[in-house]
DNA sequence: ATGCCTGCAAAATATTTGCATGTAA
DNA sequence: TTACATGCAAATATTTTGCAGGCAT
């Protein structure tokens, strides 16, 4: 399997109706081009940094955060204090290593949710997360 | 089946090792005298503050992390920006309604998770979370 | 009396926003 | 050119911490 190409950016981002500006090139760049990752903001910024984009920390925020609006990303609560970003869009769980502050996958199809209860009148689901926490 | 009543707050305060004090007193009062509930610490704090009971927030922090720690109260990570604390201790799950910032709990056993995968070397399951987000 | 608790304010963290400037189309 | 994007700093929101004084035992 072929991961994206860094030429093949600007599409992707144009097809989100967003700008391929410097900013959003390079940390689409670094997202989209390799394996699936969970990232934080401040992972990315420093990232960023270290791959000589000087890029603000206030952008790097902004900019995961359009990025989720438009369904290219997907935001993983796990840990109340930090927001982990996902590149993985499929139906899939996590695992959660408090300790280390990662994510791992887990694949999709491994675990299934059985036995929905009715939902409150009116409403529909908008999303399941399942975090399964770990410790050593 | 019975609610516990005030005069058993100290016991239970006690039995988690932690001294009755008024501000303990007071918040265990409000949290495990009736149905169980999903509190953040700013409504917690409020409806002190309604009770005639002035605690300060920092206070309220620490003592729902306290009552965390011994057991009396689960977190739940269901919004990124709010920790909620909920009395139910029993193995259940939420549905998280975002637009109302608002937990409703999934009855024990009316949501199952089939086909656990394999866990990374050396950890153990320390819990299982699953937030069904609501929209309208 | 002793040591754990609390209140307050200040610090720490994580994230968002306002606005002047920069840049893609 | 013109609207949208960015950088920066400051604002916001939430939670934690330090320390002087208070209270349970």
């Amino acid at each position: 399997m072929e991961y994206l190409s860094k030429d093949e950016i600007p599409a992707l981002l144009r097809e989100a109706e967003l700008r391929p500006t410097r900013q959003r090139m390079a940390l689409a760049g670094l997202l989209f081009c390799g394996p699936h990752r969970h990232v934080t903001a401040e992972e990315l910024h420093r990232e960023a940094a270290d791959h000589g984009h000087s890029i603000s920390l206030a952008t790097v925020y902004n900019t995961l955060n359009q990025f989720s609006e438009v369904g290219l990303l997907r935001e993983v609560v796990a840990d109340g204090s930090r927001t982990f970003y996902d590149t993985n869009l499929s139906d899939h769980h996590h695992f959660y290593a408090a300790k280390r502050g990662k994510l791992i996958d887990i694949p999709a199809g491994d675990l299934r949710i059985e036995g929905m209860p009715a939902l409150p009148e009116g409403m529909k689901v908008a999303g399941i997360d399942v975090i399964v926490r770990l410790e050593e």
